[in-house]
DNA sequence: CCTCACGATGTCCATCTAGT
DNA sequence: ACTAGATGGACATCGTGAGG
């Protein structure tokens, strides 16, 4: 992406092509409006509330919102200022490399008390907000008999083979499948009561490590 | 250099719709 | 009824380009 100012002062955000070509696409794809849109949300903010702490109007900010108008440097700066970024901050996200998306099964973290092996997706991931774990539980393989209580809530689907599990008074045995859902506050325990492993995809929020 | 027309944007206000 | 979001009209401002 390239950013470039009009010679009336308003910002341009082009899109410059992913491939070699490197066509630029005067006004086109432009992005202010959606990315203002998700800040103003994560701060939980309503427009009106947005525009009069940025001294411009809630229209304004409805139609920089929708794109279809291209804000004034000044006004981008104004609302900016509400979310304590400039317009090198507001912009520097688009330059910053992503950082890692994919990762190789030797290269996740491997958790491993014999019976059950827990492999962490995105472990070197910093300041993420879940955790994915791809769970094996070989036969009898059990988190144990002390019940397990966390912060959170957790999720999974099992791929393969059958588990136990008791959450807080209930307990069921689920299959290739079948998932589940709870808050990790309340007691849980995994159990592999199958003659085969069993193997779990999950997610916790927030992670636990 | 100055003036003028034009286009884009911003402001103010009113209004409408949808959801609570 | 209230709030949030969207829209439209009228008007002002600013930059640009053309023409004198």
């Amino acid at each position: 992406m390239g950013l470039f100012l009009s010679n009336s002062g308003r910002i341009l955000l082009n899109m410059l092509s992913e491939k070699a070509s490197a066509s630029v696409h005067v006004g086109e794809s432009n992005e202010v409006g959606a990315r203002i849109r998700r800040l103003r949300t994560a701060h939980g903010m309503s427009q009106r509330e947005l525009a009069k702490q940025a001294s411009v109007t809630n229209g304004a900010i409805s139609m920089i919102e929708q794109d279809r108008v291209s804000p004034s440097i000044a006004s981008l700066k104004k609302i900016l200022t509400v979310f304590g970024l400039s317009l090198a901050d507001f912009f520097a996200e688009e330059f910053e490399p992503d950082r890692e998306i994919f990762f190789r099964a030797h290269e996740m973290n491997r958790i491993s008390d014999g019976t059950v092996v827990l492999r962490q997706i995105g472990g070197t991931v910093t300041g993420r907000k879940m955790q994915v774990l791809h769970e094996t539980y070989v036969p009898g393989g059990d988190t144990g008999p002390t019940m397990l209580r966390h912060d959170g809530e957790e999720a999974g689907v099992i791929v393969r083979g059958e588990i136990e599990l008791t959450v807080g008074n209930q307990c069921e045995v689920l299959g290739p499948g079948d998932g589940y859902y709870f808050s990790s506050q309340l007691p849980h325990r995994f159990r592999n009561i199958g003659k085969i492993d069993c193997e779990i995809v999950s997610s916790c929020t927030p992670p636990t490590f």
